[in-house]
DNA sequence: CGCTTTTGACCGGCGC
DNA sequence: GCGCCGGTCAAAAGCG
């Protein structure tokens, strides 16, 4: 199957729950797997217009500008993370329509194709792309929180016990959702606290949206730092999105195109594995990012992206193109784009089974397949 | 020599 | 108030 077909066929379809819609592609066996996450990151959403309209945003205004007239996808996935945390308040659009709820129920907007997240020749080489959109997941803002219960859940036909129906403003409260990674910090349950008790999981409204179930009311309750309309500057992880992205991969620095300066290293609790801190190396630029191995799965590395570049990327050191960047860090790292092939082979399937509802996930994807020349 | 990595110290948020 | 924890700083060391 050519990838033009998958681009296309995704296009145009439209992923209504509890439907499970699927672009296979002939399977072959995983040699790297790829799960981003978008996610406001705990009170990030407090700032932006909410993950709503940040995955509004991520897709109908990032992803448009993947194409190029002629329909070929050419923006980097280091320029989507760049778009995808450019949401500022005042670009936040409805998202009607584009959560259809309960999941993995979003629209796949025109011209947005879930490859272009990480067919990106500053991240990974689209040749070597293969992946599954497993599942969205939509978290909004507080202005405080009113905590619902289901009063009686409706009937539905499928095999989604654990999810919310249909919504598209609706607090998501308690777990539900997205497959979980093979093995991360976010299924981790001690690395879960902090993360679960504040806004990933609680999403709030004044009023629970229509989703098919009955809600009623049994607390409400003032947020901390909402009362000024819920912006607050005094910490990074208040003010800037995440995307997390995990990779399974030998190495853990993966070459996104930008240039990055190590400036710490920390053994977080609940993984043995030390979490490295790196900064972008451009001048004034504020953009961040933290690596680290899964603590159940060796092979799965976890980079974490906050802020936003304020530059294009970097060209690389040797004089070549910006097309292939130099690493950060150490000349020996491996450098993901050294990787190349001639075929972009997706899958993409919603996975509504197995759902953790511990992490913030809004996407997710699973690459399938690498190849290398 | 310039850049990057290492690593202990420091700081602030949060829970108890 | 205290301790834990994650994140950051900055001096020293390493490397090309």
């Amino acid at each position: 199957m050519a990838v033009g077909d998958d681009v296309s066929s995704m296009r145009t379809t439209t992923l209504v729950a509890p439907t499970r819609p699927t672009i296979t592609v002939p399977q072959r066996p995983p040699a790297i797997e790829t799960a981003a996450y978008f996610l406001g990151g705990g009170d990030v959403l407090s700032l932006s217009p909410g993950p709503l309209s940040f995955v509004s945003s991520l897709f109908v205004d990032s992803f448009p500008d993947l194409l190029t007239p002629d329909n070929q996808r050419t923006t980097s996935f280091s320029q989507l993370l760049a778009g995808a945390m450019s949401v500022s308040p005042g670009s936040g659009r409805s998202t009607a329509g584009m959560i259809a709820g309960g999941g993995p129920l979003f629209t796949i907007p025109s011209g947005f194709s879930p490859s272009s997240l990480l067919t990106s020749p500053m991240f990974f080489p689209p040749q070597v792309i293969k992946y599954t959109l497993l599942c969205g997941l939509v978290v909004q803002s507080p202005t405080q929180t009113v905590f619902v219960q289901p009063q009686s859940q409706p009937k539905r036909p499928d095999s989604f016990p654990n999810q919310m129906p249909p919504s598209t403003s609706t607090t998501v409260h308690g777990r539900r959702s997205c497959k979980a990674p093979q093995a991360d910090r976010y299924n981790n349950p001690a690395a879960n606290n902090n993360n679960t008790n504040r806004s990933y999981n609680v999403v709030n409204v004044d009023k629970p949206a229509d989703d098919g179930y009955n809600w009623r009311k049994y607390g409400q309750k003032p947020i901390k730092g909402k009362i000024d309309g819920g912006v607050s500057t005094t910490h990074r992880s208040v003010t800037e999105p995440k995307i997390i992205v995990q990779t399974r991969s030998e190495v853990d620095l993966l070459d996104d195109g930008y240039r990055w300066r190590k400036y710490g290293q920390k053994v977080v609790k609940g993984n043995p594995h030390p979490r490295s801190y790196y900064k972008c190396t451009t001048a004034n630029c504020t953009v961040r990012k933290h690596v680290e191995r899964a603590s159940t799965d060796v092979k799965a590395v976890i980079t974490t992206y906050e802020g936003k570049h304020n530059h294009d990327v970097p060209a690389a050191r040797n004089g070549t193109a910006p097309a292939t960047p130099a690493t950060a860090g150490t000349s020996d790292h491996h450098r993901m784009r050294s990787l190349s092939g001639n075929n972009v082979q997706q899958h993409m399937s919603f996975d509504n089974n197995n759902n953790t509802g511990q992490s913030p996930v809004l996407l997710r994807l699973k690459e399938e397949k690498m190849v290398i020349n």
